[in-house]
RNA sequence: GUGUCCAUAGCUUAGUGGUAAAGCUCCGCACUGUGGUCGCGGCGACGAGGGUUCGAUUCCCUUUGGACACCCCA
């Protein structure tokens, strides 16, 4: 019984095409996120389990992670994310670094999980975190970072929708205003999260069920559905419009309007999974029917850094997985042609591997990439090879060219074929090379 | 972790209670310095284990793998 040849469950082998594509998808990352000053770092695959405990949330800790024991008898874990690791290299510089501090990296993370759509065991997300900036700015910044990179890939405003949120106000509406415990909270925090997914009879069903009678009785429960039904922050009632987490919201949007995003709205009922999630939420939904959900999103988060003993940071970011973007391109029919890395394909015509090789060197001298064709195949099977690997120029050396100095030069895709000096065979290739569209920022 | 659907050549699919058909790919021929089109020929499959049956690729169970939804999240 052979081997099976598919990757592990819930993960991908990138042959060229696709490790193109992602390098396309991480280029793309890198240049918007340099733009705005960001500078990248690294960690390891591998951190200590207890670093995940506290703060990341228990489901994502207890039944999603993969964890062992390493052969020291160490609880190891293979990171299900970032946050954790970027606050302990944080932690461990807190002193040193000047702020505001801003940090990327593009790595994988692991979670056990049963795949579906949009959703892997595997899966490489961007993180971008801001850190040291305390005011709404910070939001700002990052919040248009996502939209700057979505632009990047050709993406219009059409094409998807940031959905804005407060924490900070969700609690104060729930334990200030509506005066819920504490206990109650959490429960309908969830709940919330839910309600776009479920029918709003049974919404206001569940919501009855964590009301106590006295709330009941006085009108808890309607007071709160009828605020989740608010679109905008100018519907809040007064009481509410004044306290500070509206005005920070108005701030916002308003800086978000003068940077020319006018795709967000404020969305009362968005939560996001993550414990650390302190005040602003955003969250980036695909408009396209096919793939109409939430992509990614961040927020501000506090005290990661305290888990290391360091004096809390204020922190402020986002995740983008690879793998919900690409449904997200694909869906919007952005995807990039793309093209190899190969300028020339080098066909020999004969045995002249040997007497060729100080050309090869020159070629590569002069910035050419090529893949030369040392099977000792027939001409035929080489040519047939070249153009199943979709090379676009095929380079002739026999022994007629390497005695002449002009060699011929076959273009693939129309079926021409010159012969020439090498110096204009590569200045022809170069020429080739910049022109082409692959979608590749500069 | 729960649920629904799926599993036939390298790939994409057809089909049957009596061991399977096609397209593309691949290999070969029409040859030896010219690929993609066309022609001819060839290799090659019922995911695994068990059960029912004279006989199972087909029906049933288990298992593995895949797709999607829930949970959760990127």
């Amino acid at each position: 019984m052979a081997l099976s040849t598919n990757p592990y469950k819930g993960t991908r082998d990138f042959y060229p095409e696709d490790k193109r594509f992602q390098n396309y998808l991480f280029s793309v990352m890198r240049k918007v996120v340099e733009r705005y000053g960001y500078q990248e770092y690294e960690t390891p695959l591998i951190e200590p389990l207890e670093m995940y405990l506290a703060k990341t949330s228990s489901e994502i800790v207890n039944d999603q992670t993969y964890v062992f024991d390493d052969r020291g008898g160490r609880k190891v874990v293979i990171r299900p994310e970032m946050t954790p690791s970027v606050s302990r290299i944080l932690a461990a510089k807190r002193q040193d670094l000047a702020y505001p501090l801003r940090w990327y990296c593009i790595a994988n993370v692991w979670r056990y999980e049963r795949p579906q759509k949009g959703r892997l065991r595997e899966h490489w997300q961007l993180n971008v975190d801001l850190f040291g900036v305390a005011g709404i700015e910070g939001d700002h910044e990052i919040i248009a970072i996502a939209d700057s990179i979505l632009k990047a890939y050709g993406a219009k405003s059409s094409n998807y929708s940031i959905k804005v949120n407060s924490r900070k106000l969700i609690n104060h509406i729930l334990i200030d205003y509506l005066e819920l415990e504490a206990t109650q909270v959490s429960g309908l925090m969830k709940l919330i999260d839910h309600m776009h997914k479920i029918e709003y009879a049974e919404f206001a069903t569940e919501v009855d069920m964590l009301i106590n009678p006295s709330q009941r009785e006085a009108g808890t429960g309607k007071k709160l559905l009828n605020l989740l039904k608010v679109n905008s922050i100018y519907d809040l009632p007064a009481d509410l419009k004044s306290y500070e987490s509206v005005a920070n919201l108005q701030r916002l949007f308003t800086m978000l309007e003068k940077s020319k995003i006018k795709n967000f709205d404020f969305d009362i009922t968005l939560m996001r999974g993550f414990d650390y999630y302190s005040d602003i939420v955003f969250e980036v939904y695909d408009t396209d029917p096919s793939n109409n959900r939430s992509m990614f999103g961040g927020g501000r988060y506090q005290g990661l850094v305290e888990l290391f003993g360091a004096r809390p940071v204020d922190s402020v970011g986002f995740g983008m997985g690879d793998v919900s973007l690409a449904n997200f391109i694909e869906a919007h029919g952005l995807t990039p042609k793309l093209t190899l890395g190969v300028d020339l394909f080098v066909a020999l015509a004969g045995d002249v591997y040997l007497k060729a090789q100080p050309l090869l060197k020159d070629i590569r001298g002069m910035g050419i990439n090529i893949a030369v064709d040392s099977s000792g195949s027939k001409l035929d099977k080489q040519l047939k090879s070249a153009s199943k690997q979709s090379y676009k120029f095929v380079l002739i050396i026999g022994e007629k060219e390497l005695d002449s100095e002009q060699y011929t030069l076959k273009n693939l895709q129309t079926g021409e074929e010159e012969k020439h000096s090498i110096e204009r065979i590569v200045s022809i290739v170069k020429d080739n090379r910049t022109s082409r569209k692959d979608g590749l920022l500069s």
